[in-house]
DNA sequence: TTAAATAGGACTAGAATAGTCCCAATTACT
DNA sequence: AGTAATTGGGACTATTCTAGTCCTATTTAA
């Protein structure tokens, strides 16, 4: 189904709220109210987004987490790999060390083509973007095939 | 890791043999003798193929598959779907019924956009792309921030 | 009639994911 | 100094998903 795990899923809406809320501290027993997801599943996540330098954290009474930079300087690709680790629709396309298909994989090339496609796609998308409104566009142009001529 | 499945990767890899070699139709032993992956895999991927009308079959004695259509007008995108279900990366861009999540989720909106956008490139690549020699452009331009402004 | 194929589904084993829990370390406040 | 409120880091379990195999029925060429 090519798709996210649910605790990317959670990330996304845990960071649009603190993306939104003015204070800049939240502990995670808050969020885990106000998002409606389980305290242990939100803890994990914080962790995750601190490790990967999305979030701060501050231990501690009164400690918490905050964004580590503006929502703006924030991309949904950050948030991916630090769920997720590296973002790479194929196997061949992380280790390097050769697949076992002996004869007709000369195809690594187009993967790694559109791995960077979408991995732009995902870049240029900031968590900015996810806490505005919504205006889709009628058409989203992406100029990939253009690129083999 | 935003990964494809397994399954996908091979279909891709049995496609690029199918879309190459001259013969219209190919027996599933003889695709599976080619590309190193085994036979009942192969048949699997095949009826799935097939099911999407990605591939035509023919059975009987000398029956065997085809493509459906040409290389062309073969997209990532449709082989995807084929053996993955519909491309969306989050559960609420699928099923429409309202996720848990009480508050704070209005960046369904944005999610769709994304989508969108990861549809499109795996649209507008297609199996005649990845059996060119793949010359890989310096830069890939995708302007979705753009689509904000 | 037989052999060569696909169609469709059941089934198993293994891996990945989601989710929980525990304990240590840190810090504010009294 | 002591206590309560926090995060840090990991272990752990249960469930779901994936990969892969296998069996039987159907179809068709020779």
């Amino acid at each position: 189904m090519l798709r996210l795990s649910k605790l990317t899923d959670y990330a996304t809406v845990i960071l649009s709220f603190m993306a939104k809320d003015k204070p800049q501290v939240h502990a995670a027993m808050e969020i885990a109210g106000v998002t409606g997801i389980a305290l242990p599943t939100v803890s994990k996540i914080l962790k995750l987004l601190v490790n990967a330098n999305v979030l701060t954290s501050t231990r501690g009474a009164k400690g918490g987490y905050a964004l580590a930079r503006l929502p703006e300087e924030i991309s949904i690709a950050m948030v991916i790999s630090a769920l997720e680790g590296p973002i790479a629709l194929t196997e061949c396309s992380i280790s390097q060390q050769g697949c076992e298909q002996a004869s007709g994989c000369d195809i690594r090339g187009s993967w790694n083509l559109i791995n960077q496609t979408i991995h732009n796609a995902l870049e240029s998308v900031t968590l900015a973007d996810l806490i505005r409104p919504a205006a889709v566009p009628e058409e989203v142009f992406i100029p990939v095939s253009s690129l083999y001529q």
